[in-house]
DNA sequence: GCCGTTTTCGGCCCGACTGTTTTCAGTCG
């Protein structure tokens, strides 16, 4: 039985708050359901996918028992430990931990006034039922009554991030406005690059911190404020998302960055680690044994205070960084100014029955862009005709947009064109298009565009055999997921990651805003087998070429260095490589 | 319940805001 992170995270925060109202466990063992779930929570991995591999283990906060509750969980669709500890206790109480603002306590005690349901919460706050006959304060009731409101509009999901990007941008804007914002930021998973953000995070440096409050608080878009301190404030937007700021003194900016940016595990394992040095940290500096405040106006300043490196925002998520920053072994990582070619786009090329949606611009469109981008060389992919397109007709197709590409190719001095195409990977895990027309090309992509929803065998077999075909250079967004719409496909990726190396297969990473596909954790992996890649945008619109930068980000996550990525090789390597 | 170049036992990140608590509990990031 296959289950989300999301709801593993909820079953186990369930079972802490359980805990809590019982006070038969301790803290600590309440803290450990809570940190496991937020790792859950966070982990870019399907954590039901780890437990079939057997690689468990490798979640922070899943030591032997809980490892053995999700097995459990996996295997027979709940746990009976956890069904014990929550026995007795009401389906509303586990409800209500949803909204935000309540906690186990209020949970427990709204339930014992035996409200049925969150529904019938609604309607005793409104009627004042809650507050006049059963004694309970008429600003917490008016504060449940936002977080249900809010809790409803979160259903959504998570922002994309290229979206979240445009958002941060105008609010950031806006907060340069004021003379007292002497320097502002977007933190939190955004600064970390996270395929989708959850709620935005700002930081600002200045001398008047209530001010700059205060000037938040009055953005436009602004809905409701939620909380506001002398240097901190929570409001929620009108689109429903929720927006944190925390204002510093330029003398201690650094430590704020750091503290806002996080990850929370990530920070959590510095101030351990910052323990047994005899140091405690915090978003203000770093304080010493002697209970001296170092103030640290730069991020280097606050890393350096623990003899490390400063470790690339994208990489900060406890998984291997810290160590690393401490050797001073980090990555160089690969960087939007190293590519010099996107090869996945598509144009408006007519082409008989194509089997999916062409690009809206021309050929020559396109390459204008990619000589304004600097790149020494484009690929233009457009979508294979349909497979139920006789051969001939097929065939047919392919050699006149070949015969118009060469004509481009020698019309064009500035910059290399190449002419590839999209195919899909057909059921049997052969492609659509013979091979007398696919030797026309200079390189071919395949993709899987049907049938996601194959079993792990299928979908690993169709992989493996379209990895076979000698005509193949590049897998497209390999596992096909779409971000807040479809999950990715099941696969042996090992197996698959192990070939393509050992082949000089290149997978991709997959630019365009709901892909960013191959997956920042399973680039990671694949870079250990030493597979390379190649990020491309997949744009259908010249515009959306600009998304090169969430591929690299994606790239970054995953630990890439140029050196592993072919479009930021120059022309001689990249050529050879493709044998052209 | 998790975790380990000083530990397999004995620790477990840090700080802020709200409410009605006159010194702190609950919740959050």
């Amino acid at each position: 039985m296959e289950i989300s992170n999301r709801r593993i995270a909820k079953t186990l925060r369930d079972v802490a708050a359980a805990i809590t109202i019982e006070k038969s466990g301790n803290i600590f063992e309440i803290r450990a359901y809570e940190n496991a779930a937020d790792s859950i929570e966070h982990s870019t991995a399907e954590i039901h996918d780890l437990w079939e591999e057997g690689k468990l283990g490798e979640v922070p906060g899943l030591g032997e028992k809980l490892q053995k509750y999700l097995d459990e969980l996996f295997t027979k669709g709940k746990v009976a430990h956890f069904e014990a500890i929550k026995r007795g206790i009401p389906t509303i109480f586990f409800d209500l931990l949803d909204i935000p603002g309540i906690g186990p306590k209020t949970a427990e005690r709204i339930a014992k006034l035996g409200v049925k349901n969150i529904k019938d919460l609604e309607k005793q706050i409104k009627s004042g039922e809650l507050v006049v006959r059963k004694g309970f304060s008429a600003k917490v009731a008016r504060k449940i009554m936002d977080g249900i409101n809010e809790s409803t509009a979160r259903e959504k999901g998570r922002m994309l991030l290229p979206y979240a990007f445009y958002q941060v941008e105008k609010n950031l804007a806006y907060l340069k406005k004021s003379k007292d914002v002497l320097n502002a930021h977007s933190l939190g998973s955004l600064r970390r690059m996270v395929a989708t953000v959850g709620d935005l995070d700002f930081s600002v440096s200045s001398h008047e911190p209530k001010k700059v409050v205060d000037h938040f608080c009055k953005m436009p878009g602004v809905k409701r404020i939620v909380d506001q301190g002398i240097n901190r404030t929570t409001v929620i937007l009108k689109t429903g998302i929720q927006a944190d700021l925390l204002v510093g003194h330029p003398d201690s900016y650094g430590a704020l960055l750091q503290h806002s940016t996080g990850s929370k595990s990530h920070n959590i394992k510095l101030r351990t680690l910052a323990i047994e040095k005899g140091l405690s940290l915090s978003e203000y500096g770093v304080r010493k044994t002697s209970n001296k405040l170092v103030k640290t106006k730069t991020e280097e300043e606050f890393y350096k205070l623990l003899g490390m490196s400063v470790p690339p925002p994208e990489l900060r998520e406890d998984t291997g960084e810290i160590e690393a920053a401490l050797e001073h072994k980090l990555p160089k990582l690969v960087e939007l100014d190293d590519i010099k070619g996107d090869l996945h786009l598509h144009s408006n090329f007519p082409i008989e029955k194509p089997s999916h949606a062409p690009g809206v611009d021309s050929i020559e469109k396109i390459i204008e862009k990619a000589e304004e981008l600097d790149y020494e060389y484009v690929g233009i992919s457009d979508h294979s005709p349909s497979f139920n397109l006789s051969k001939e007709k097929i065939i047919a197709t392919i050699e006149k947009r070949t015969k118009f590409i060469q004509s481009i190719k020698q019309s064009t001095k500035s910059i290399r064109v190449l002419n590839g195409l999209e195919i899909d990977i057909l059921g049997d895990g052969k492609l659509s298009v013979p091979d007398e027309a696919l030797k026309t090309l200079d390189y071919c992509i395949a993709g899987i565009h049907s049938g996601h929803r194959g079993s792990k065998e299928i979908i690993t077999k169709r992989l493996i055999t379209v990895l076979e075909n000698p005509y193949v250079d590049i897998i497209s967004h390999p596992t096909n997921r779409l971000l807040n719409e479809r999950d990715s496909s099941e696969a042996d990726w090992d197996q698959i990651f192990k070939y393509a190396a050992k082949n000089n297969k290149l997978l991709e990473i997959n630019a365009f805003p709901n892909r960013l596909d191959l997956r920042d954790d399973l680039v990671k992996v694949a870079l250990k087998y030493g597979v390379k890649f190649i990020i491309n945008t997949d744009a259908h619109e010249v515009e959306q070429m600009n998304n090169m930068r969430f591929g690299i980000s994606v790239a970054r996550r995953g630990w890439v260095e140029a050196k592993d990525v072919i479009n930021t090789w120059d022309w001689t390597e990249f050529k050879n490589w493709f044998k052209l």
